[in-house]
DNA sequence: AGGAAATTGAAATTCATTTTCAATTTCCAG
DNA sequence: CTGGAAATTGAAAATGAATTTCAATTTCCT
C-alpha cells in the first residue's frame, strides 16, 4: 500500500512544479494558447498547494498576495490544468468542484473524514486487479473510476462520541 | 456477483411497491407528517422506474399524467425519501443529484457508460472486504463508500470508434 | 366538525459555475 | 524592433440546479 497522504513529505516538490510548467508551457504552445504572468503565478500556487482545491479557495489564497488576479482567471486556469493534463476534476460529497494536482498516470482514491474533513489518498494494486476482473466480467472497459470511503479517520474516531 | 442492472427483471416489482409504501408512511408517522394523494403518486412513480433519476426526470414522468403536481413537491418528496432511508442519494460525473430506490441495507457499486449513459449496478463481496481491509489499514472507519467505473459497456465497447 | 399543524406549488432566492464583453496583453510576422 | 491579430483578463452578468418562502390548501387529531 502506498501511502500519500496530505500530509506526507514534500521533497521534491520544487522540482516537480518546475516540471509541471514545463508541461503546462509545453500544452500552451500546441494549442496556440499564451503564456502569462497570471497563468504562472496560479499554477505556481496551485502546485505548491498539494491539496484538493476548489477555484474558491485556491483564488482566496492567490488574493492575499496578488490582489490583481481575479477569480474568473483562476478558475480558467484551473479548467485549463484539467484540460492538459496537469489536474485532475474531482467532487466530493459536498458537491464542489476540487482540482488536485496530477503527475503520470497514477490514480489514487480517497479516504474521506466526515468529521474533521481531512482526505487521504492511497493506491493499493490488489484493488486495481479486483476492479479490472470485475469490468470484466461486465465486458466493461473501464476509462476511469472514483473511489471514495466516507467516515471517521483514525484521529476523528476517538474523539467523536456520535458512532453509532 | 451479484447483478442489478436497470434491465434486469423487474418481477415482484409490485410487491415491492407495497412493501415500500408501507414502510414510508410508517416513517411519515413516526415524524409526525402527513400522508398526501401527491406523495403517493410520486412515490409509485419512483419506485416504478427504478432507475437513477434526477428530481426533474421524476417531474416530467408524472407531470405527463397528473399536471396540478409541482416540481418542488417531486423535490421535497424525494429528500423526504432519502431522509427515511428508501432512496439513495448520488452524484454521477454529470454532478445532478439522483435518487434511486433503496431495499434494506444493500449497497451496491456502479459501471457507467460514458458513451450510451447507462447504468448497471452490481455488488462483489471480495471488494467489500477488501474495501473494509484498506481501511483498517489507516485506522480508518467507514460509514458509506462510492465507487463508479467510467468506460465502455460491452455493446458501445463495440461501436464505439473512438476508443484511445 | 373545528382547527392546529403540515403540505403544496408558484415564485423567489441562493450559490457555485460559466459566459460575456470591453480593455489589455501576448507574441508572431514583417 | 514594431504592428496588429488573436488570446487573455476580470468585473459583471447569466446560468441552472438546488433550496427556501409564503399564502392558500389539505390533512387528521380531538
Amino acid at each position: 500500500m502506498k501511502l500519500r497522504s496530505s500530509e506526507a513529505s514534500a521533497s521534491n516538490s520544487s522540482q516537480n512544479i518546475i516540471e509541471s510548467k514545463e508541461k503546462l508551457k509545453a500544452f500552451l504552445k500546441k494549442k496556440g494558447f499564451k503564456s502569462t504572468r497570471q497563468r504562472d503565478i496560479i499554477v505556481t500556487e496551485f502546485l505548491k498547494s498539494r491539496e484538493h482545491v476548489t477555484a474558491e479557495e485556491l483564488y482566496n489564497r492567490i488574493n492575499k498576495k496578488y490582489k490583481e488576479i481575479g477569480f474568473t482567471t483562476v478558475y480558467r486556469t484551473l479548467k485549463l490544468l484539467a484540460e492538459s493534463g496537469l489536474a485532475a476534476e474531482q467532487i466530493f460529497a459536498d458537491n464542489l468542484m476540487r482540482y488536485e494536482p496530477l503527475s503520470e498516470e497514477e490514480h489514487h482514491d480517497h479516504l474521506i473524514c466526515v468529521h474533521c474533513g481531512s482526505i487521504t489518498e492511497f493506491e493499493n494494486p490488489k484493488m486495481e486487479r479486483l476492479q479490472k476482473n470485475i469490468a470484466n466480467e461486465f465486458g466493461f472497459y473501464i476509462v476511469n473510476h472514483k473511489m471514495e470511503f466516507y467516515g471517521y479517520c483514525r484521529r476523528c474516531r476517538g474523539s467523536a462520541r456520535t458512532l453509532s
